[in-house]
DNA sequence: CGGAATCCGCGAAGATACTG
DNA sequence: CAGTATCTTCGCGGATTCCG
């Protein structure tokens, strides 16, 4: 039983509680969905996270690369080209986000629902 | 390929990305967490979660009981007992929590390297 | 094109004090 | 015990500007 990892995400200074925070934070679940079919510009994430400023997409992908989650790769060309990548990492990273994703897609309703009666 | 649901995340004025920000909000996760064993009173819940105000707490446990995450059962007794419970759609989402707290503390390590060498 | 640097507002979050 | 109310701080995040 004690083969399992003592990370406590409980506890206030656990590192598991930084990852916590990290995959909540407002846009790497969101960038990462956007590498999942593949390496990407700058741009072209830019263009398919809605709302996420440039400022800020370039925090969430220098952070997922501290963290290793992706590759940064810059080709030496004009005009410059940098391309943003999954890692092995990353990708194993997907199948829980995606198991998050169905949940949410599957009841969804349920919690508009709850919303609306509770506010009544 | 439409037969799957339209929710968006990505889209800026999509709900299901309220729900991200939600279970992607510092607590949440980690309250829910707490209450997977059984019922919980408000105090109980607040001495688990390591460095929680009650502030945040009251507000976290007010916005999951919105969503219908949880139950909150009032005890007309001196002193006062309020218990918070997993409702069924709460313990539905316990699966793709856990989903994710195993990969966290599972990969935690490669992050940790991940991190050392990016300081290098 | 892909950033870095700066400024700044505003809301989230903590601390504190008080109440039913 | 389980909150509410108030104040203040802090840093996230947007807008803008400049650079290689």
């Amino acid at each position: 039983m004690n083969t399992k990892q003592d990370w406590d995400p409980y506890a206030r200074d656990c590192p598991s509680r930084q990852l916590l925070d990290r995959i909540g934070d407002r846009w790497t679940v969101l960038v990462l969905g956007t590498l999942e079919d593949g390496p990407l510009r700058f741009s072209e994430v830019a263009r398919r996270v809605d709302g996420v400023s440039q400022k800020m997409l370039t925090q969430t992908l220098r952070a997922a690369e501290r963290d290793g989650l992706v590759t940064r790769t810059v080709f030496a060309e004009v005009p410059p080209r940098v391309e943003y990548e999954l890692s092995a990492l990353g990708r194993s990273l997907r199948e829980p986000l995606r198991a998050l994703e169905a949940w949410a897609t599957t009841h969804m309703p349920d919690v508009l629902d709850a919303r609306s009666r509770a506010h009544a």
